[in-house]
DNA sequence: AGGTCTGGCGCAAACGTTTACGAACTGAGT
DNA sequence: ACTCAGTTCGTAAACGTTTGCGCCAGACCT
């Protein structure tokens, strides 16, 4: 009978590998063999250094092992904040696929221009990860040439940015499938409300979103007046208060295609406040895939947040493996039609 | 004139302090000391090693300094999911004050029995954090022994559990205030939508709150039909579900205390789809703050998710700067009256 | 002149692993 | 008996820091 419980609270701080090689008679490099699975350990010696271990409680000291090997076994993903939902979701499917591979994930919220810029002075996450996962981070040019100095792989997600790999969904398509179907259904006065945070940063999926609109207005041959794009700063007011600019125009538009589905519910509260009848009076698309959406009844376009969390977090994990994967993968984004869109009462009745 | 450039791009890999101890023709030592701001090191060294280490980019191996100093510099914060808003306030709060800090925070997703139970067997951040952050997880009696050998600092925000240091509010009172409200309103049947896991797991916020609830009807002399009391699985259709099954008891309630705001405008939006007036003939009442009951006007206790994080956050520093810091705290939750609440149209009119 | 400080710095031992290399042993083939 | 390959294991050198200790020069005293 010797003496386990005094073995683990041995003179503070946990059981290393030297008390598990020590306790089974072997060194240290045995142990480490055998816990890893690698070759060169007899079986039985294997069974007992595991059991030692199971005893002791023994875990590896990471910093030590990621010393010896040279890497870190951590990703970073970066949003700018990771209580929207869009972000949240994103890095909710991406934590779940790298913990799969027995990866760690390390949030990091860099928010607005100060947050964005101390970020990419500071590359707070330097050496502290194997790869970095920027989700619709919006970038200035100059911060861009920072990132080769981030010392890891970088990949983007939700749009795209200088050579970096990246997965995303095409947001031209996605704008033209949401203003496609506001034009079949005999829309001709349409609108958009968008965020931005307005400092001169561009977001690929920002502008590609934009140009879809525009373009699918044009090419449909439908006018579009500049006070038709509305754009507000962040938050839940945005797409009542953009909704509501867009009433108290002289000629208010028939339908409203929103940046985010979270927009959209919020430009239909503010309407049916209004005494607003949706889709009556005003129809309304929104983009994402937001649970709200199902719930409100709500047309939108699924941008399949949950694929495209996978799919990066697959393209972290095949780079970081060493392969050579598809540096851009483009998702499908479908169009959802629900409740809040109908024909336009203006154009089938009087004038 | 050096060769500045290939001196960056040496035998692959950043600069070492080896490198830039070389450079400045100190030891390692003074660089060490330099950089860290530590005694012992002249002004004029100091600058040099300063300038030579921003010209090689020099970031120090957390994996080394950390193997050397004994501790991670990481928190690990574990939520149930990370794409629920709730969780995702908490995480993002936590996040943005440990940054503060200095502190690297990694996310744990732990949703369901068969998540719990491997998280609790593995233990995955064993030695990998100084300090892990248990959000809203409920726990099994058995799981709560393994906490001992997590090897870090264990907190708990949004609930209690054991003797953990923790922050909350007060769940209990929570409920009091939305029923008082109702009470005072002049309700008398009153009914509650609850989400759970119902894997036999009992979290202290959702038992405190359920006794809160059936104390304050009970102090009121308020009858409760268990039918009032229901319990949907978590997601979108948990709060439209609820109130579907209570407006088809044969004597539906007149108000509904919802466990969260978005059980709350899941509720009323179901409630309106099928004719109901809210708040004339059902009021919805909430609890979270979350952004969209300013939206919808929704009546709700507000308990400050913000607050709770930084304050968890905070108290996560205390507790790793070695000091003794307030082991519970308690911080207050308010009712906000909104406009989903309204007297009884019955109780006021025939009988 | 010798003596005690004191600030500035280097030496070297940790920290706990991983891994190339080589030693010892085993058994089989000659 | 002798080699040879294969298996099992130990030795020791990394990995890149931190930090206790000690040394040395100069300042400041007596």
């Amino acid at each position: 009978m010797s003496t386990p419980p005094e073995d683990l609270s041995r003179e503070g701080g946990p059981a290393n590998m030297a008390d598990v090689a020590a306790r089974a008679g072997v060194s240290i490099a045995t142990v480490s063999r055998a816990l890893r699975d690698l070759p060169g350990v007899g079986q039985d010696t294997r069974d007992r250094i595991r059991t030692i271990a199971d005893e002791l409680s023994y875990v590896v000291s990471p910093e030590a092992s990621r010393l010896a090997r040279r890497d870190t076994g951590r990703v970073a993903v970066v949003v700018p904040r990771a209580d929207v939902w869009f972000y949240a979701a994103m890095l909710s499917g991406i934590e779940s696929r790298l913990r799969l591979a027995g990866l760690d994930v390390l949030v990091y919220q860099v928010d607005g221009v100060t947050a964005r810029s101390t970020f990419f002075r500071d590359l707070p996450s330097r050496r502290k990860v194997d790869a970095v996962v920027l989700v619709a981070l919006p970038v200035l040019a100059e911060e861009e040439k920072r990132l080769d100095l981030m010392g890891a792989e970088v990949v983007v997600a939700g749009g795209r940015l200088r050579d970096c790999p990246h997965v995303r969904v095409d947001d031209h398509e996605v704008a033209r499938l949401a203003v496609s179907h506001l034009l079949d259904l005999g829309h001709r006065r349409i609108a958009v409300i968008r965020t931005s945070d307005t400092e001169g940063t561009r977001w690929s999926a920002d502008v590609e979103r934009v140009r879809g609109f525009r373009d699918t207005l044009a090419d449909a041959g439908c006018p579009l007046p500049e006070e038709y794009v509305v754009t507000r700063p962040f938050g839940v007011r945005a797409g009542a208060d953009g909704v509501e600019a867009l009433l108290d125009l002289p000629e208010p538009p028939t339908a409203v295609f929103a940046y985010s589905d979270e927009l959209a519910v919020a430009a239909i509260q503010r309407l049916r406040e209004r005494g607003v009848d949706v889709p009556g009076e005003v129809s309304v698309v929104g983009v994402d895939g937001h649970p709200l959406a199902e719930l409100f009844d709500l047309t939108t376009v699924d941008q399949g947040v949950t694929a495209q969390a996978t799919t990066t977090a697959e393209l972290v994990v095949a780079l970081l493996r060493g392969e050579r994967p598809e540096r851009s993968t483009v998702l499908p984004s479908r169009l959802v039609v629900r409740g809040t869109t109908a024909p336009p009462v203006t154009t089938v009745t009087a004038r």
